[in-house]
DNA sequence: GATCGTCAAGAGCAGTGCTCTCTTTTCTTC
DNA sequence: GAAGAAAAGAGAGCACTGCTCTTGACGATC
């Protein structure tokens, strides 16, 4: 077992690994400005120092709760996409918004991270990217497979004229919805940060003492956003 | 002049009034999280526990702050509403979305704070709420003024049912948007949610090396909105 | 004119991120 | 197996933070 790894190699993996879950409990109970080096040390038992063997600056320790949790959200979207017959493009939709929604819910200082305000100096290295790209993976894949199997009825108003230049940058996002044309990009686009809003705008306090059941409402209004989509949910 | 108002209280005011325009400058720099109210006694020279004078602590500084914002987006928001003619409710709704917009992105930091992650420990006391709500109410008397008039036309395609205890929630949002129907309050809803979705998506960094000309998308994808609302835009 | 409330200032506490130096442990090479 | 190199831990210390407490000065009030 583990060939071509010496014991120092296993015990710093090991210990990167402790840190970061330590760091990811703090950062569930305080939030990530309460996220402290030294209250991560002082809970393994070192010295705060010692820290800085493993994550140079207290920002990179972040950048890797933040890459874990675009991981967790992006597995928890996969998750409910793939326990939904891939032909019912409605109700993955439907599935992968109750995964976003419920995930928040569950980690909401974990989803402040990800999509509140950039909280320290300012972030997103590269490494993140491709992690932050997980869950709009599944969606774009739902949007292609629901264009290819014809699923995609615009609605029926005729649309307003796309601007010239967004030719470009639909061309951007079609790498993760192939074969979908510009009109339904726009569509996929405003779903899905219509998605994000509302779950924000839950999260963080702006439906606060006006929608009350707020499980009813999200799923009416997710089912309202899968019309705009082209989707029957 | 300043009936009333004695020497101190004038000075008291005055004071209160620069602490706050030091911060402000401060947030408008560092950021919510790089506000210092040290160092914005050593800005204004005077000993960091004298601030303690006028706020009780930093959370209270930031919740004037706060407060601030909010009205300031509110202002601009009303200003861009009353611009344009009241019967063209299209017009109006484009107005607010390029209103909050430009705002944002004008002061990007000040928009975090009032809409991204709640940032210290956590707040929103009751002070804020008023000041919190003034560019919704703008929101919801478009959509008054709109659905009075007969423009407020529903996508030709049914809508989902709406869960039963939706209804009383809208009453709450009725309170903003008078005479509105069930299913155009929730219309409302998720184009509110959408604006402010696209908006922090783009403030945060979630369009980054996808959308980049992002005025036009924004614009176009405000339009699309304005079709889910029921406007013509 | 004495009194009382307000305000500014300074020192100090506990906490933070981070750096530097020194010692100990572990791995590699002879 | 011993010697040298590399890595890791520990501790002190710097500059900073929010916040409290005490002390002394000023201005309004009786």
């Amino acid at each position: 077992m583990s060939s071509s790894l010496t014991a120092r190699e296993r015990v710093r993996a090991e210990l990167t690994r402790e840190i970061t879950d330590v760091a990811r409990r703090q950062l569930a109970v305080e939030g990530a400005s309460g996220l402290s080096l030294r209250a991560v040390a002082r809970e393994m038992g070192m010295a705060s120092s010692a820290i800085y063997r493993y994550f140079p600056s207290r920002d990179d320790l972040l950048t890797a709760l933040i890459i874990h949790s675009y991981n967790a959200v992006g597995e928890a979207v996969e998750k409910a996409d793939a326990a939904v017959p891939p032909e019912d493009h409605g109700g993955r939709w439907m599935a992968v918004c109750h995964a976003v929604r419920d995930w928040a819910l569950a980690h909401p200082h974990e989803y402040a991270l990800l999509y509140g305000s950039p909280v320290p100096g300012y972030r997103a290295p590269q490494d993140t990217v491709a992690a932050a790209v997980r869950d709009t993976v599944v969606y774009g894949r739902i949007v292609s497979d629901a264009h290819r199997a014809g699923a995609l009825n615009p609605p029926g108003t005729t649309p307003p004229p796309l601007p010239p230049s967004f030719h470009e940058d639909a061309a951007r996002v079609r790498e993760l919805m192939p074969g979908v044309p510009d009109d339904a990009v726009v569509r996929g686009l405003v779903a899905w940060t219509g998605l994000f809003g509302w779950v924000s705008f839950e999260l963080f306090g702006q439906f606060d003492n006006v929608i009350l059941d707020r499980a009813a409402a999200f799923d009416h209004a997710m089912r309202r956003q899968a019309r705009t989509l082209g989707l029957p949910a």
